[in-house]
DNA sequence: GCATAAATTGTCATATTTTGGCATAAGGTG
DNA sequence: CACCTTATGCCAAAATATGACAATTTATGC
């Protein structure tokens, strides 16, 4: 699972090394080095491959032309990225997704179980004291469970 | 049960030994070495690792995509950060949540049962003058049960 | 109260993780 | 094809976490 939170900073190349704690979870329970990134709300989503390729195949059963599936085909699929780490745990964050984003210096790592979330250090500040507000609100969402 | 109230130092590394009668129960009820730290209200909240995970299994059974969902798992999964103790009954605190609570010197350990919470001295001392107002508006909860 | 055991804290060496730098490779462009 | 930009591989430095052991403090039994 992918939890917690992790400040890394981003080359000038676009290079930034995942925390070892995500990638030890990529190898033990994906056995895979290899991730997604697409483009999601204010930030980049990352899935290990195996669990993108669940999410390809719901998809792939969604009704074909219908408008909400095209838009949101073209948002998460057209914005898919795959990654490989490297030898010294670092990917390359490829250049569109890092000029949309405005990435550079420090970069917040979110885990979130199944994936994790890439978010410049600015914008994550803004969204956190947003979200936070609604965790207020929605605190008790697990109590109905 | 977590029960009662410790006072110990936390290292310029940031390691503190977690209370033994804490680290008992973890042994004796929960058979693990093994608790999530999270960001909770102004303090740390430690769950023992098999809590957490029912936690999480509800969770994942959340709509996957619905914004409320995505708050919420930032906020509650985001700050979690998985610890383990070490042969002398230690943890280490991951840097961004010393760092976002400024914690340094002591910390009061505080058991909740399921549960104990981690605060740094000042902001316990400043909560607990506000906590006997805020339990003689809470004091009838048990009653409604 | 004292001796002993247990718990907490300090210190240092070692291992791991993260970052920086540079040379080389790959890819796109005119 | 030559040029320029961008990505990749590799090595090394710096920062951080971990493990082992020792010293100190606190608790416990008698």
């Amino acid at each position: 699972m992918f939890r917690g939170q992790f400040i890394h900073l981003i080359s000038k190349t676009g290079r930034v090394s995942i925390p070892s704690k995500f990638r030890e979870n990529l190898k033990k329970v994906y056995k895979t080095s290899n991730i997604i990134i697409t483009l999601f709300e204010n930030c980049l989503s990352c899935y290990p491959l195996p669990e993108w390729e669940k999410l390809e195949k719901s998809i792939l059963k969604l009704p074909r032309f219908k408008k909400d599936t095209v838009d949101f085909e073209r948002h998460l699929i057209g914005n898919a990225n795959e990654c490989e780490i490297d030898t010294e745990g670092r990917i390359n964050i490829p250049q569109i997704l890092r000029k949309d984003l405005g990435l550079s210096k420090n970069l917040i790592f979110v885990g979130l179980l199944s994936r994790f979330e890439i978010w410049s250090e600015k914008s994550w500040n803004i969204n956190s004291k947003n979200s936070f507000k609604k965790f207020q609100k929605s605190r008790d969402v697990l109590d109905g469970i």
